[in-house]
DNA sequence: GTCAGATTGTACTGATCAGTACATTCTTGA
DNA sequence: TCAAGAATGTACTGATCAGTACAATCTGAC
């Protein structure tokens, strides 16, 4: 039966979208119909859970997103710099220059944050963790590697506030270009 | 007509507190008639405009103690290192060391964003732009000043996103001790 | 072709939403 | 004391919410 599970997997990424562009509330099941293209009927067939399934579901594609592109080698890629370099133009392309806003942390903010609030919690904790690690491996004390983490991650989730706060995509660019200056040795090649 | 315009202010806070926990759509005028113990009759009785008139209400207030409170120091005053120092000290109380959201933080994510687009944005904008004055009177030139200003608003917003997202309030005061270290000059007394 | 099961559309449910209408109660100034 | 108007409680409106039920249709294996 590979239609099943391909007719669900694709109606993943307009999910996803719903709910960063209304929150996990404000995504209704009548404008998630209309973004998927998809009848109630067939939204609780793939999803008998309902919402709370389905936002479950676009958590997961993240995490393993997120996962397997920008944590792990952040973990174990030899070449640090090069895995933070990598990290921080995946930001840059995944969420849009700033156009696009992380469901993790709207979710955060929003009302449905209890509902979520382990995967939250291990989603910012495992970002930190793995920028640390690759600190570390570039030469950084733990002393040093675990605030300059803490720092990256809340700055690109304000900037992710800022930008859309501004309506300034440009902003965000600008944040993460000398994040990068603070993230990598001075002057190496 | 004393009573009028007390009652009115009276129930801006928990107005405030209810929006900061909800968002804007998440709350729900019978959620706001507990908080405020204002029943409905009461409530449109002084926002005839709804829950749009009782939301302008409260970013009002908040606009208004952050320009007296913190912008207009920034601007103003002589010691703009004094200035730096208090409006780090207010953003940590004000913000409950990050228990409590920033709502013009919340708003810009959530689905009501293009409903307060312009006040949001003045906000974000009032703020940068007071403290890259406070930086340049500090002695930094315009060029450093502005992306310093910037970082540190964006460092803010995410340290509250952070530190909701991980639950720990802690984050957040780190965070703001490191960004005094990066706003004020360097050993000086 | 046929049939089991996957998929879908439609019509419901009861709850809750924002907002309105309005009669009642309270407060205040004279 | 008493009216004017401020303040409030209650009962409504129609819309929309998440979720359910179920019959109709489609699909693929045989």
């Amino acid at each position: 039966m590979p239609r099943t599970v391909k007719a669900r997997a694709d109606v993943l990424p307009a999910l996803a979208e719903v709910f960063r562009e209304y929150g996990y509330e404000g995504a209704s099941l009548s404008l998630i119909g209309q973004r998927t293209e998809l009848g109630k009927g067939s939204l609780y067939h793939f999803f008998p859970g309902g919402k709370e399934e389905m936002a479950n579901a676009v958590l997961d594609e993240i995490d393993g997103w997120f996962e397997t592109r920008m944590f792990k080698p952040l973990r174990d890629e030899a070449d640090a710099s090069a895995a933070i370099r990598a990290m921080l133009a995946d930001t840059l392309s995944y969420f849009r220059s700033g156009r696009r806003v992380c469901l993790v942390g709207a979710l955060a903010l929003g009302d449905a944050r209890d509902r979520f609030a382990e995967r939250i919690n291990v989603y910012f904790a495992a970002w930190r963790d793995a920028l640390a690690s690759a600190l570390v491996r570039q030469g950084l004390d733990e002393s040093e590697a675990r605030p300059l983490a803490e720092d990256a991650v809340a700055l690109i989730q304000g900037g992710l506030v800022a930008a859309r706060a501004m309506d300034d995509p440009s902003l965000f660019e600008r944040l993460l270009a000398r994040l990068e200056t603070r993230l990598l040795p001075p002057a190496k090649s």
